[in-house]
DNA sequence: CTAAAGAAGTTGAAAGATTAACGAATATTA
DNA sequence: TAATATTCGTTAATCTTTCAACTTCTTTAG
């Protein structure tokens, strides 16, 4: 215990990385957000097309999306709604499950995913990869393994 | 060159690094607002506070403020308004430069930030600095400083 | 000293996110 | 199989964030 009422604060080390590891994810997606609006992209709509790019046929479905981008269905719900309004993407009924929906890519949603993601992957390079040399960046790497392990494993509501 | 059209992609190890702090910073910041959640808190709540309790007088002018906490002045002012409602803050004109407020933590404030911070440093013990060892939490310190570095150099809407 | 330009902060409307309630379909179990 | 509980996804209301316009005061330039 290093105070009377039993806290344990945290040394000088401990909040400066704490603080550094605060500022950069922040400042990062502000950054990231901003080399996407050129595109007519949010961070958001990246990462939907990212996930359906990367998935079976190009689609998923409601639920598992909202999983795997940490949003309420609710909030996924509105975001496919803008999205398919956008064009990039559109709802189609599930043959299995009739009370389920995809998301699937449109063709303009494929086409602004390939002609998007060179530059999106530059800006990850210049804010973030190409600032580390390698070593570090494994080093960060293998750091931040076990926090995301732990973090996975109480997020279902923790 | 990596690919025929120029793109320097990603090389697996650099993927799962940039994923995992992806992972890592958004999981951290749902895991600490659920924490702060029965104190009525946000985390953007407790940021000012932190802010405020940390300043001279426990006070901060707006617009310190707002680049302080990466907010634009309109939504700090919104925020202000809601804290102000909440009993946490007020607002205090300044004499030297009559455009100018500060924001001023009232005893209530105060109070609460005494009685959350306990909990909040246990909460970024729990899911962050314990996770990890001395050394590898000194590693992932010095590897974000260079990105701090550049994110800072470029924010001022880059 | 005055006119123009800039900085501080607020406001209202529009867009996005959250919450709780809901309808429809599937799973469970008695 | 009937009754109940769950899951899927949407909706409406509410709260938060963003955007653009605006007011007031200060600073700069002529």
């Amino acid at each position: 215990m290093d105070t009377e009422n039993g806290t344990r604060w945290l040394s000088d080390e401990e909040q400066a990385a704490w603080r550094a590891h605060l500022e950069v994810s922040r400042l990062l997606m502000h950054q990231l957000e901003r080399d996407l609006q050129p595109f007519g992209l949010t961070n958001n709509d990246y990462e939907i097309l990212v996930n359906l790019s990367e998935s079976e046929d190009h689609r998923m479905r409601m639920s598992d999306l909202a999983t795997a981008t940490l949003q309420s269905k609710s909030r996924l719900s509105h975001q496919i709604t803008r999205m398919e309004t956008a064009g990039l993407v559109r709802r189609v009924n599930c043959e299995s499950d009739r009370r389920g929906l995809y998301a699937v890519l449109t063709d303009h949603g494929w086409d602004t995913m390939r002609k998007v993601a060179p530059h999106h992957v530059a800006s990850v390079r210049e804010h973030f990869i190409d600032r580390l040399p390698p070593e570090d960046l494994k080093a960060l790497h293998q750091a931040l393994l076990p926090v995301a392990k732990h973090l996975r494993s109480t997020r279902g509501r923790g």
